[in-house]
DNA sequence: CTGTTAGCGCATTCAC
DNA sequence: GTGAATGCGCTAACAG
């Protein structure tokens, strides 16, 4: 029970709890004899720094806080993958907290970061992140991510307007004509952004004003309901452009289990690339999560680093990934 | 900058520290008007209590490291959701950090975490637990998941053993009798139990003392591979059973790409139920991950809290999902 | 090179 | 009820 600590170490090494600390963090003003007795000494009581005293004294976590959403499967698995390769290289561990759909519970999962993390990594696209600065621990560096943020706030965001244009222009130059959108949640950054992007590319370059949009909230029976209306509707759509991927998967499937052919009859294409997209050949916009939880925390770390990395925006732009469902028609 | 302290509040509320302390963890012998002064204080300096030192002076961190190996995609977010739901309903954050493949980096993560949480929940199917627990930091509560252990610490392990065998006598109760395996990578907890399973089902149920098991490594591209070797090699195969569900979709692809009926001529199963086997129709076991990650985490709290749970071995059982890959033959 | 001392920010005795 | 004092385990001056 009784935990081992530096004062054990130096007793049985014989010497300071300061030779004992310096030798331990490898500072080359100690006696070659000396360190050896202390890592001798240290090694025989399984001595561990408690890393806790040691960042109360240093003022210094060596963590850094990632508040995410409710992420699902693979987009969650990837920008964690992608945060821990980045900061484990570094020299950093990643302090997770889910952050749920209320605000409050936001704010405080956030405050609960103060005095664990020396930086921290939101990512909240359903969320104004003003609301979340304010109840932040006396300003902790941190970097946003796919967050509605002013500019005086290091942020990341994904070219979602960009990404839509790219795939409107992709099934123009396909041939169809009458396409139409599934959006994803009201208040959700992603979906707007996603929506805007389509409306403006449709405009632009199709000369449709009012595109048909259809309701969704980026989940897989939200484009399968998206699909039943289109069909009991009897518009004439010969394109389905869905805001992420699982709407699109669940269109998909649902068209053809009406028996609508696709891409011959109705293309589909989605957003995101999640991995399922490629098995079922979906054209989507690939996003490059990993790439971007890497930059999150390099960005982070050399502000905590260096001091002043400006509060600039960064863009992330998708590519498009042509697959079987919107192939070139005959 | 100057990070607002206890001591700050505790001077403009004009009282001591040690009843700012009070009044901000709700004790009760404070004066009313006390803790409305100290509160009003506190909201008026944005002060937000420092966790680290808290945890210092409390020993115990509210928060427990999870140690993971390098998992893909869906497994890797759902155990990790399981465990945050968990964890975060009673209060504890939680601490990440890959393990990867190398023993030595283990045990540097490992080490990292004293001081920083209470428990450690470790998952590695490659690794001998006992060569980590050495090198642990002076007996800090685990649970292990999946991984090869003694009877003296809490384990949580999937019945890959059984879950073969129920594999297996689908396959042969659907009329398929030259079964081979795919096995996943040499070393691997999860990848022997299942050839282990496999063989010894094979040997009860059918009569077979030498199945054919191709290598692999749980990796799609090892699926194709063996799907190759299996066209290739002229062997009369019926069915497949991988040990994974990557490699079994790499299969199934191969297997259909060369012509080759599925589940008609041959019927193909995997292990995991990870989501895009529903996509694919793919037969396979379902391991409740999130159910594991809670499963673990709620252990690791009861022993925290009440000192004395036993270290006993729970055994999850996976269950068959029967799906179009191996179908009832005519 | 090494030991002594003073905090890091907070919870918690113990007196008052 | 409240305040002063002590310590959690460690690092970082500061003397020797």
């Amino acid at each position: 029970m009784a935990q081992v600590t530096i004062r054990d170490v130096a007793r049985v090494a014989d010497v300071s709890v300061a030779s004992v600390s310096r030798a331990m963090n490898g500072l080359d003003n100690v006696h070659p004899d000396t360190r050896a007795r202390v890592l001798a000494a240290a090694a025989q009581l399984g001595y561990v720094p408690h890393a806790g005293a040691r960042n109360l004294s240093m003022a210094r976590a060596h963590a850094i806080g990632v508040v995410l959403p409710d992420l699902h499967g693979e987009f969650f698995s990837e920008i964690v993958r992608g945060m821990d390769k980045e900061a484990s290289s570094r020299g950093f561990q990643l302090l997770l907290s889910n952050m749920h759909q209320d605000p409050a519970q936001a704010g405080q999962a956030l405050r609960a970061m103060r005095g664990r993390v020396d930086g921290l990594l939101i990512m909240a696209p359903h969320l104004d992140a003003f609301d979340l600065l304010r109840g932040m621990p006396g300003n902790l560096p941190s970097v946003l991510v796919n967050c509605r943020a002013g500019s005086e706030v290091a942020t990341i965001l994904v070219d979602n307007v960009g990404g839509s244009d790219t795939m409107v222009r992709h099934l123009l130059a396909n041939g169809h004509r009458a396409i139409a959108h599934i959006a994803g949640p009201q208040g959700n950054l992603d979906a707007e952004e996603r929506l805007a992007g389509f409306r403006l590319s449709m405009r632009r370059h199709a000369g449709v004003e009012n595109p048909l949009v259809l309701p969704g909230d980026f989940r897989e029976e939200a484009g399968a309901a998206a699909a039943r209306a289109l069909i009991a509707g009897g518009q004439r759509v010969d394109a389905v452009f869905a805001a992420n991927d699982m709407m699109a998967i669940g269109c998909l499937l649902a068209l053809r289990e009406a028996g609508v052919d696709v891409p011959g009859r109705i293309a589909v294409a989605g957003f995101d690339d999640i991995p399922v997209a490629r098995y079922l050949g979906l054209t989507t916009m690939r996003v490059r999560i990993a790439e971007i939880g890497a930059r999150a925390v390099s960005r982070l770390c050399e502000r905590l680093a260096g001091g002043g990395i400006p509060a600039t925006t960064e863009l992330h732009a998708p590519d498009i990934v042509a697959r079987t469902t919107t192939t070139m028609r005959a």
